[in-house]
DNA sequence: GCTAAAGTTGACTGAAATAGTCGGATATAC
DNA sequence: GTATATCCGACTATTTCAGTCAACTTTAGC
């Protein structure tokens, strides 16, 4: 089992996505100025998520990302697996044939504890996350960054070349 | 966040000393034969469950470990902290600086995670695993395999050297 | 039709962790 | 004193992560 930067970048991107939806398409170099997540490896990222059916893509200017599905009709798990960081506890992918192919002492505390996991996670949509009060906030806080960064590039002669 | 083979050898190692601690002490070279875990990683392993106050060392012939305390007082939060693998989902050990020194869009999701990982391999105890008849039979069935192994052994006229 | 903005793809890489191995030192029951 | 055990540190092959880089395709807007 294994959640690393992978998994959280990806339901922080999509969480972005989400929240950003109502404006059409959010560009990869958007949702990297606001969650700091590098472009090149949020290309790899919605390669995965695209794969697993989660966003669709529009190319070209003006184009980027959308949800495939209603926020409320993905939730993290969905979002986790498609990145192939799998939730699994146990060693054998619940096969039960962690050791020697038989079943190893503690096959069914990993599997318990999968279930646990899994459940958790599944109960979670996007849309209930963009509800809860400290995300809203955060992402006000992103928002306001992201302009002020605008604001100050403008604001210095920009010359371009 | 990560549940590897180090954390779920610890666990199986630990509940196969709490199964097979009425006879003394319990040797790493038994545990090996029945749990299919190398000598020397198990010795690694249990330098840190030593340090980590869970068991005891007997040194010596006939020696070996024992629990430091009782089955019932030693839960599975226990032994995976030991060996050092957080079970910890968030990026920033629950700090919230994750981005930039602020919590980033998804950091109360992890929290919340974690708090249910944690809850849940809190609550059992390795004596609540011994009881578990899924556990005891695999348990029986991995005894009599090494007995059959001995019986193989002494059977061949074995002669040392 | 040109250009720039965007996604698409594949190869590559440094750093870290995992999952061990190996050799020897120390303690102790017999 | 010897065999059995724990202790301890150094070493290593492999894998994954996290990210870079370069090249390519699609398409909106001028």
């Amino acid at each position: 089992m294994r959640l690393t930067t992978k998994g959280r970048y990806a339901v922080t991107a999509m969480l972005d996505l989400a929240i950003h939806a109502q404006n059409g398409p959010v560009s990869l170099n958007d949702i990297s100025g606001r969650q700091g997540i590098s472009l090149s490896y949020l290309e790899q990222l919605f390669a995965k998520l695209r794969r697993g059916g989660l966003v669709a893509s529009v190319r070209g200017p003006g184009g980027g990302y959308r949800l495939s599905r209603g926020s409320d009709e993905i939730n993290v798990a969905d979002v986790v697996d498609a990145v192939n960081e799998s939730m699994d506890a146990t060693r054998c992918n619940r096969r039960g044939d962690c050791q020697d192919g038989e079943e190893c002492l503690t096959h069914h505390l990993w599997l318990d504890l999968s279930d646990q996991i899994h459940a958790f996670l599944h109960g979670i949509t996007l849309a209930q996350l963009i509800q809860r009060k400290e995300i809203r906030s955060t992402a006000d806080r992103q928002d306001s960054n992201v302009r002020n960064r605008i604001d100050a590039v403008l604001s210095t002669d920009d010359v371009t070349g």
